[in-house]
DNA sequence: ATTCGTGTTTGAGCTAAATCAAACTTTTGT
DNA sequence: ACAAAAGTTTGATTTAGCTCAAACACGAAT
């Protein structure tokens, strides 16, 4: 068989319990396989879409890193999230048929597309894709829930320690090490995300190190202690 | 007329267009009726819906005034947002169909209760509906970056200045005043949504009425320089 | 009118994280 | 293989915002 010849297509793809609903009759799944249009490719460095650049499609990743980000008049740039396999891009593009944020791979990416209108098209018609939508977009708003949680309440080793946990256990979901990872992001996008800069980010890994909670060499980590990272994020700010 | 035979409905709601899409036929307007079961209201002070409390519906707020938190194991409160007439809430819960934050009224309220279930059953057949959702959802994911846009990347002023404009900007789409408003939450209700320590924001209020940008009158408040508030969100953080 | 509880302001001092600076490591491009 | 660029770590110092403390303001209840 030649290999152009693989259809591209959900029912096939083995990250379809992370980014489709799981509860579908055979032909509801034929009709799920023609939303994603077509495949695309990220290298490195760039990007899916740009703030300001028009909306159309939802991105399910594929494969590869990404991170959100919006962006300061004056340049500032607050990563909103980080994304990984199985997840869905582009939400916030919806509301006004733009994108207000940029996605930008971190490493070489694929993801599928799947123009929107097909979506809602079809979501009126397959009530357990309908739901899902609901779902993925309700689970976002939950997730940045967690992330002001963390950047209005908690100190800087909370939250270097929520970031990791949380990691891993996306990562473990996806049939990863539960103690090792690598990065994709640098020192400095982990502090933007966290509201942190750099040096704090390297002097809380450090600390953790010191610590024997975490083994750091360079991107790659290796949690001896994830029971001390989760008391961290639960206990009081006076410990 | 007796009173009770006014039918709840959204065709004769003065807030239709705040939490409704506009563009719909008078058959879909009709049954757009039918979404709102129950009104129900809501005593300041009291809760809406509960963290851990099941979900059923969405609300729109009629009147009144609510902010939502989510709440650490060891106590320590996140406000997420404040809410005020024509804003849906309980967006949180489909993803579980648990509510995972709290929802608690500022002043006295009044909800329009929309069961979830018939929501999604007319969204597949009112397009406008439908999409009018995602967009609610959207929506409610950008507003949500730019509360992580300030918790990471500004400084108190900048935070109290972009919390006061947004406060003015969505209070002036209601018909109120540009530059006069009353406060419904308390200090600390702010310091908690801006990440910031009770003492923090009355010295910053205390530094804007100095500067002459502000009148502070207990929970009144009147913007004497709102250019000088949009200065702020906007400059850099060596100014 | 008085007391109580809740919320706010202001001052003094402290501290977590920022800033500034320099050395060091790794990656990228030629 | 080498130079330049990008990213990271560590140290010294500064500072924005926190903590602690006390006084004050206001509405509700008696």
């Amino acid at each position: 068989m030649n290999p152009q010849s693989f259809k591209v297509a959900c029912s096939n793809c083995n990250l379809r319990e992370l980014c489709m609903p799981v509860d579908l009759s055979a032909a509801d799944l034929d009709r799920i396989d023609d939303l994603v249009g077509t495949r695309r490719k990220v290298k490195r460095g760039d990007s899916l879409y740009h703030h300001g650049a028009g909306f159309t499609s939802l991105y399910a990743i594929r494969s590869g890193f990404f991170k959100t980000s919006v962006t300061l008049e004056d340049g500032r740039e607050q990563v909103t999230g980080f994304q990984m396999a199985g997840e869905i891009m582009g939400l916030d593009g919806i509301v006004s048929d733009l994108h207000t944020c940029d996605a930008v791979a971190l490493e070489n990416a694929e993801v599928c597309v799947m123009p929107f209108d097909k979506i809602e098209e079809l979501s009126r018609e397959v009530s357990a894709l309908q739901h899902h939508v609901h779902k993925i977009m309700s689970r976002e708003i939950v997730r940045e829930h967690s992330v002001m949680m963390m950047l209005g309440s908690m100190r800087a080793e909370e939250r270097l320690a929520a970031f990791l946990l949380n990691l891993t256990h996306r990562l473990h979901a996806r049939g990863f090490s539960r103690s090792e990872l690598v990065l994709r992001m640098t020192r400095e996008e982990i502090g933007s995300y966290l509201g942190l800069k750099i040096e704090t980010v390297s002097r809380t890994f450090s600390k953790f190190v010191e610590d024997g909670v975490l083994e750091v060499k360079q991107k790659n980590l290796r949690i001896l202690r994830p029971d001390s990272l989760q008391q961290l994020v639960n206990a009081p700010v006076n410990c």
